[in-house]
Parts: structure tokens; C-alpha cells; sequence
DNA sequence: TGTACATCAGTGAACGCGCGTTCACTGATGTAC
DNA sequence: TGTACATCAGTGAACGCGCGTTCACTGATGTAC
């Protein structure tokens, strides 16, 4: 029996003081562990120290809490690309800056996949737009969501010369579909009992296709 | 309220005659309408017009029969399949056979995908191996499941001499990678809202990136 | 051809479980005077 | 600076629901003699 609230210290006071966001910091923990169907509003209200009903003052209901963690983890899933995209420097190759980009976007989105799986699974469980306006609770610390990224590298293929201004459009979701499909493969599908030297290999030969196959 | 057993003719005799075929057969159209987490063992035996615990001679669990659901999507999944590739004629191109092979697997995949969501999900919700011995329960008429549909057709490639033998192997999981994420993205992802017209061609647009990608 | 009996498919009743959600409440806070 | 009171965050108790699963049973079938 493992310890169900490990954030709770007993609350000496009668209000919590945050608990929206305590409410969203253990759905976070509860889709991290078990992925979306694992996000259930009672386990989170005890994680709070607090009593079932309570979340109903901060969430409309289990639904909205749970849209709230799929936010959550598309910001986080932004970051974790972000951190890939910012490791780059800009060299006088633009060819190169660009192929190198858009392998930062996919290998941040695959990893990403393989060390949150069940973020990752939140992230696209439900369905819902990544078009539109761009909002804060989907982005990373640029601003800019994982699909915005995506785009951003693309852009640089089209700055480079490498992939032809007609051919831009809707690119991205070539791009995506290859490496979401290996992360769900991955994750879990068939190649689940890859090991990590395998996997590496076959993210690689996956990122080749892409880049050799887009243009 | 929907007649929950449409199936159910008041049964005459106490014995059922042939309860596991449906049970499995009520779980198939219950992944059908709703994906895995449909397929309830309960709603199964209403529908077989049974009490819930006589599941319980035909299956172990409910894990037990949704398996079983699991191998007859991936058997129906392969059929698609094969109605795709036998639509092909063997011409004198050796390479354009192949190629068309390759997109009949994959236009066949992503067909099945949006024609049967629930059972497509249904099929790869669970991991489970698709390597090892080829069972039929989860083949096709050729005795070939998904995997292995998508293997013949690259054997075309490499026989038409347009994929070096060294690239072989582990080829399906590049292009099964890509078919696969695009078909995740249109049905419960953010490429959902396109219309008939859109989706074919981002599809073809897809097929075109891996045919070109591979080689 | 007839009868006894083993087999086992399906029944009836019940279990514990955890979920989301509603209701009327209580207690602390902070604002108006 | 002190007090009355509105606000509203969190409580306590309870609801109905449907699930998977277990138990001891009953009734039809088909096989052995």
C-alpha cells in the first residue's frame, strides 16, 4: 500500500489557500503514472487533503480538470522541445540549420513520449484543436505550442531553399504523423520491447525519412 | 434509449447453442461503436442475451475476452488490407508494382482506420506482439497479419531492386510509423475537422514522403 | 431401445468497489461602515 | 480601531450507477451399460 497523498501535511487551516492548482499538480501526477483515464477527480482531491466536493469550487467537473492536465501537458511538451531546439546554434548553413531544426523538433517530441508516456498519452487522448489561437496553456516558454514548433522548423526548410514554398503547406502534419506514430509504436505498440540503442536507431532512420522524403 | 439487444431473440432452449462465438461477436460491434474501454463483459452477455456471470465458461476475465475482440480487429483490419492489394495487377514494372503494393498497405490501413475507428483502436490499444509466430486470429485470408502484409510489399521493393537489401529490415516500422500516426491524427486528433477531399490528400501526400523517404 | 448418471452450460443472488455528482451546512476571511 | 455582515472555500453525508467477479444451484444433454 503505497502512500496515496504524499503531499499532504495535515492543513491547520481551513482554507487550502491553492487548491486549483494543487487539483491540477496531482491530475498532472495522476496522467503522468497512469495517462488520461487515470485522472480522477476524487484520487485528486485526496492527494489535495481535501474532501471529494471541494474540487467542484475550482473545476465544473472531472471533464474540465481533465482538459485542464491535457493543457498542461502540451506546455510541457512544448518545453521539452523547446530545451532540444535552444540546444542549436544557427551556423552559416542554413540547409543544415534547417535539417538539424526539425530533427530537434522530432527527437524532442520522441523522447518526450518515451519519458512521459502517459503525459504524452494526455496530451492526445481527446481530441481538440492545436490550430487557432494560441494558447498560453498549451505553449511552451516561447509561446508557441508543439505544433507551432513544428511549423517554425518547416519554416526554416522554406528560408533554406530545401523545400519549395508550395510544398509548405500542410507539411506538418507529414512531419508529425512519422514521429507520432513511432512514439505511439514505441510506447505502446510493437516496438515496445525495443531496447534503447534500437530505438535510437529507428528514430534516426525514421527522422531520414522525413527529411529525405519531404522535399 | 436504444434497444440494447438487438440480437437477442428470447431464446427457446436453456442452452445458448454457441455463447462464446457471441460473446466475441457482441464485444467485436462494442470495440466497433466505442473502442476498447467498450467492451464490457455485462453489456456483452445482455447482448447475447445471457446472465453476466455465464461469460465465465468461454472466458476467464474480461481481459480474456477483449483479446479476443483485439485479434478479430486485426484480423478484419488485414482483411481490408488484402482487399487493397488484390485490387493490384502484376504488371511488367516490377518497381511500380511495388510501389503500388506499398500504397495499397498503407491506403488500405488508413481506410480501415476511418471506416472502423473503434475497431482500429481496438486493435492497438493493447500491446501485445505482432511479431513471432503468425497466429490466425489475427491474420487475414492469406494467413498474414497487418505486420506481415506490410512486409510483403517491401520484399517487392527490394525485389524490384528500388530498396537495397541492407535497408530492409526494419523498414515496415518507418512506413507502418507514418500510415499509423496519420491515421491517429485524423481520427481522434487535430486533424479530425478535415473533410473527405482534405484527408485524401494529405494521405497521398504521406505515401508520397515514404515512398520517396525509403529508398 | 431404454434407463442411470456424469457432465457442464447457464441461472439467481449477491459481494465490494470506486466513481462523479448533489445537497444543505459551517467556518474563516475581508470589506463597509 | 472596532464591529456587522456578505462572501464563498471547504465539509459531511448521501445518491445512484455499473462494473467484474464469486458462490451454490438447476436443468438439459449425451454417453455407458
Amino acid at each position: 500500500m503505497e502512500n496515496k497523498n504524499p503531499t499532504l501535511e495535515r492543513r491547520s487551516t481551513y482554507r487550502h489557500g491553492d487548491l486549483r492548482r494543487a487539483l491540477l499538480e496531482a491530475g498532472i501526477q495522476l496522467a503522468r503514472s497512469g495517462g488520461p483515464e487515470a485522472v480522477v477527480l476524487r484520487e485528486a482531491t485526496r492527494r489535495a487533503g481535501v474532501v471529494p466536493n471541494a474540487a467542484y469550487r475550482h473545476y465544473a467537473s472531472q471533464r474540465e480538470l481533465l482538459q485542464a492536465v491535457r493543457s498542461a501537458s502540451l506546455s510541457i511538451l512544448a518545453i521539452a522541445i523547446e530545451k532540444e531546439l535552444s540546444a542549436l546554434r544557427e551556423g552559416e548553413h542554413p540547409a543544415d540549420f534547417a535539417r538539424a531544426s526539425l530533427r530537434a523538433v522530432g527527437t524532442g517530441y520522441m523522447k518526450f513520449a518515451q519519458a512521459e508516456p502517459g503525459l504524452f498519452r494526455t496530451a492526445f487522448a481527446v481530441p481538440d484543436d492545436l490550430y487557432g489561437a494560441a494558447v498560453p496553456e498549451k505553449a511552451g516558454n516561447s509561446g508557441l505550442n508543439p505544433l507551432q514548433l513544428l511549423g517554425l522548423a518547416l519554416d526554416r526548410f522554406v528560408d533554406a531553399g530545401i523545400l519549395p514554398r508550395g510544398q509548405r503547406q500542410g507539411a506538418e502534419y507529414l512531419a508529425w504523423s512519422a514521429v507520432h506514430g513511432l512514439s505511439m509504436l514505441i510506447i505502446e505498440g510493437p516496438l515496445h520491447r525495443l531496447n534503447q540503442q534500437q530505438r535510437e536507431i529507428v528514430q534516426q532512420r525514421l527522422l531520414d525519412m522525413v527529411e529525405k522524403g519531404l522535399a
